[in-house]
DNA sequence: AATTATTATATGGTTAACCTAACTTAATTT
DNA sequence: AAATTAAGTTAGGTTAACCATATAATAATT
């Protein structure tokens, strides 16, 4: 059965607190997805009924192995996804948030297509050329190798 | 106040069904969204009370201004994001599928970058060549840039 | 025009998320 | 150790979406 995005985020949130302490607490799982503690409370025995987290009454919550591995997955589509946009020069604050939105439902041929389009641009042997082109579309509207742009440099050149 | 996703849901089909038809049926909605026409019914009333559409009674939905205006902009949001996704290869199904995710939440700046992406590609005078090498990437794993890519050719040239 | 079939609506019920407010347990301070 | 503060829990309530089922209106067929 398909976890819903909202138990995702807890589990992703869970394995991002219990990567620094032991367990997460109830009040930081609340102050880091905006929730009351009533709301985490009740999350967090869904999901311990449902076998992803190990949660005590009055003393906190942990991942079990299955709900580790599913946080994991959903940890590193968040982290393939912000790269991503960051390498289409998306501000870094904006691209967490919006991977926090793309990491649940997107399938899994277009997570791995965003994947591959991070691992091209990083095993390139420089900063590639086509992405500084990129930046100067986004700044100019005007595409470097197209005709336009070329008209332009003429134009630049005559006036010297 | 910000709409919901399936209420931007039900604008965006309402306005595709609209664009062909007079009215949208209740029934048509329905099997656009794979939900009840219970479901429909409730929503429909929901948007009119909003001011987005004008139903009546046995006589289907179609979209006021405003409904129309916020229609277009999801509409259009939907298309860049396909667009996008078919440059970087997602499988067209996959890519409106996706689309439909994505289309909601994502932030204006975001958006914005798809839409200078999708720009950028189409206006270059040729296909681009980093494209082509994406292609290459994405099957081989190995980026025809990289010193591993002229090792492999060098190998290959030696064996002739 | 009457019957049948299709489409639409109303009603009542469910579920996931959330909330507030009251209360309980644990931790900290005096 | 008692009192205070902080954190966690329970209970009860809300809202957006959905559904099934029963009923009503419209459309199509005979």
């Amino acid at each position: 059965m398909q976890l819903s995005r909202k138990a995702e985020d807890y589990l992703e949130v869970i394995l991002n607190i219990t990567a620094t302490k032991g367990r997460a607490r109830i009040k930081d799982i609340a102050r880091a997805l905006n929730v009351r503690p009533s709301s985490v409370v009740e999350m967090a025995n869904r999901l311990n009924d449902m076998g992803l987290v190990e949660y005590r009454k009055y003393d906190g919550i942990s991942l079990t192995e299955k709900g580790k591995t599913i946080a994991k997955v959903v940890k590193d589509r968040h982290e393939t996804i912000q790269a991503f946009l960051e390498i289409l020069k998306v501000p870094p604050r904006i691209a967490d948030k919006d991977a926090c939105i793309m990491e649940h439902e997107l399938e899994p041929e277009t997570i791995e297509q965003l994947r591959n389009f991070v691992r091209f641009v990083r095993s390139a042997p420089d900063y590639p050329q086509w992405l500084q082109h990129f930046e100067t579309f986004c700044k100019t509207g005007v595409h470097p190798c197209s005709s336009d742009s070329r008209d332009i440099a003429l134009l630049v050149k005559k006036k010297e």
